[in-house]
RNA sequence: UGGGGAGUCGCCAAGUUGGUUAAGGCACCGGAUUUUGAUUCCGGCAUUCGCAGGUUCGAAUCCUGCCUCCCCAGCCA
């Protein structure tokens, strides 16, 4: 009935306003008008449980879950296992837990569409008896024969006209096992003249002796998808069931079988509704699961979780947020358009959670020596930086500072281009939470590399004290305290693809790998990060946010791994 | 000349019982604040709604014709 705010903006801290009009909220706010539903708004979730989720199923589980929280309802995570030769218990598990990592929660309704096996049975004898269906015994390529074109009618099977009594008992017996896998099928009697391929006699039983995870081995014949979703639906009490537009052609299906259900009685109405909505596409990477296999099988990632992969459990480990993505739905909308969204959406999503919860580090990613050289040697000093710094709350740590120290290496050059404000030979600087220094002079190898950097510092201008602040100075870099700094490993993730459309037709997607996707590299982080826990967030002050990794992270020694840059608007401008 | 969908700013997306200047977000461009070239803030950013006609005092919204793109011929989902 009347609406709440999704928590998905709120999550993020943005401004929660109402949310964004669009066509499925229309359709339920209609329902809700005409009492259709009584109110009540029930959604489902229908994973076919042969494969990981990714960024598209993403969308489809904020979208439905959502739903259903807003208006007070509820969603059912439901797994369409019908076809129990590409499914597995593995990727049940792994479904359940990105949902439960996305941050919903399904209640009670953990469902399996083979839970209804009985009762779609049950069903089919129904529709057997009403003769609404009838056993054909033609081979896979006889029926495809006799579908017809796309622009030429189907023919009727010699089969379609079965004795009722004949199609009951050759199905009792395909699901007792008599028969081979392919023998027979059961189907609708529709129409094989319809311009609706869907309608052509759909098939919605096949033998499969095959061992599903769940069931066994008690069943030789499994259900289709067409006849069985509408149905679960149905069972389940789903209002509004919501899926892609490529199964718009399938909604007729949908109506007819829950029709003549509930014309026998054996459903009640209201029915519910199928409503489509265009599927997500995001540039520079491949959602499709047979390419996403290949990535995997040939080893240009490192396995389903690598964090370059459009998957929920890579981007889980690349150390993006359950917030940051209920935030992305919610931007990028749901129309019945295509859409095609960059990757840069999906990033600034990340970063606006990040920011605002992500503690603040110094970590030197490519160290450069620099030398105070009128700090004694033998001194030490501790910079106090505030962990956020817009949130004074969440307090502070020390930073040891001393005579030499990490800076990185391209907040210095000597030949500094226009506008470039950092280090260069006699240039000034701040030292974040530190002092301000000068540049005077380099100590460079035989090639002319420069290995240190000497500067003196001014005693006067430290951080937090009364005037320190007078002296304007442009550049701000960051530093570690050589002597105290630790290293760590972390990987620097980019884009997997080069290009926004890796997979656009007759194009090898392969080709545009990107080389430079991961880079490993040895870091100096400060002594406050060796401690970080597994998937514990951090900014790397002036880098970008990184995830301490799931599974490579050991007491102490900790994996870093780069979720997304920040935003740069020098680098953007220099070009690099 | 099979059926089903879709076309509003670079990318999304509101707008649909026709009614002043076509929401908002992302990106981008300014400018302010800033010890992250970050964040935040403020300002700019479609005389135009796939195209062409028509109806009307008035159309992105109605009518006609056309163009482009997507989906469907699994005993997959």
């Amino acid at each position: 009935m009347s609406r709440q705010t999704p928590n998905a903006a709120s999550a993020a801290g943005s401004q929660s306003a109402a949310p964004a009009s669009n066509f499925i909220r229309q359709i339920i706010d209609t329902d809700n008008r005409n009492g259709k539903w009584g109110g009540r708004v029930e959604t489902r979730f229908p994973p076919e449980p042969n494969g990981y989720l990714h960024l598209g199923h993403a969308k489809s589980i904020c979208l439905n879950f959502g739903l259903a929280q807003e208006y007070g309802g509820a969603c059912h995570l439901r797994f369409d296992d019908t076809n129990p030769e590409k499914e597995e218990q593995e990727y049940v598990d792994s479904i359940v837990g990105a949902v439960k990592w996305l941050g919903f929660d399904w209640g009670r309704h953990l469902c399996y569409a083979s839970d209804y096996f009985d009762k779609l049975y049950a069903f089919a004898e129904y529709f057997v008896n009403a003769g609404l269906a009838y056993v054909d015994s033609l081979s896979a390529d006889e029926i495809r024969d006799y579908r017809g074109t796309l622009t030429e009618p189907g023919r009727n099977s010699p089969y379609r006209d079965r004795p009722v009594s004949e199609n009951l008992d050759l199905f009792r017996r395909m699901r007792a096992g008599e028969f081979a896998d392919g023998a027979h099928v059961l189907r609708l009697r529709i129409d094989m003249t319809s311009p609706n391929i869907n309608l052509r006699d759909p098939i919605i039983y096949r033998i499969r002796r095959a061992h599903h995870h769940r069931t066994g081995d008690k069943w030789s014949i499994y259900p289709l998808y067409d006849y069985t979703h509408c149905i679960s639906d149905a069972l389940e009490n789903v209002t509004h069931s919501l899926c892609t537009l490529e199964f718009e052609d399938h909604r007729p299906l949908y109506n007819w079988v829950l029709e003549r259900l509930a014309d026998g009685g054996l459903l009640s109405r209201p029915l519910p509704q199928q409503i489509e909505f265009a599927r997500l596409n995001i540039g520079y990477t491949v959602l499709s699961k047979r390419k996403l296999i290949e990535l995997v099988e040939n080893r240009h990632v490192d396995g389903w979780d690598d964090p370059r992969l459009p998957t929920l459990v890579g981007a889980r480990r690349r150390g993006f947020t359950p917030e940051g993505f209920r935030l992305f739905a919610e931007r990028i909308g749901v129309a019945k358009a295509p859409q095609w969204i960059d990757m840069g959406m999906l990033e600034e999503c990340m970063r606006d959670d990040l920011n605002q919860r992500a503690e603040r580090r110094i970590a030197v990613l490519d160290p450069l020596k620099l030398i105070i050289d009128n700090y004694p040697a033998d001194q030490e000093d501790e910079c106090p930086a505030p962990n956020h710094p817009q949130k004074p709350e969440l307090g502070r740590r020390m930073l040891p500072f001393s005579r030499e120290l990490w800076i990185e290496r391209d907040d210095f050059t000597e030949h500094p281009p226009k506008g470039y404000f950092r280090l260069s030979p006699g240039a000034e600087v701040r030292l974040r939470y530190g002092w301000v220094i000068q540049c005077v002079g380099v100590d460079k190898d035989a090639q002319g590399n420069v290995v240190a950097v000497h500067c003196t510092y001014d005693p006067d201008t430290r951080s937090g004290t009364p005037g320190a602040n007078q002296r304007k100075v442009k550049g701000n870099i960051h530093w570690l305290s050589a002597r105290h700094a630790q290293r760590a490993e972390v990987r620097l993730y980019d884009r997997l693809f080069t290009v926004p459309q890796p997979d656009a037709a007759d194009r090898d997607y392969k080709t545009f790998l990107n080389p430079d996707s991961k880079k490993v590299i040895d870091a100096c982080i400060e002594p406050a990060l060796a401690q970080a826990q597994p998937e514990e967030r951090f900014q790397f002050e002036r880098h970008g946010y990184f995830v301490a990794d799931l599974k490579d992270t050991t007491a102490g020694q900790p994996v870093f791994n780069r979720a997304v840059t920040l935003r740069d608007s020098w680098a953007a401008r220099a070009g690099s």
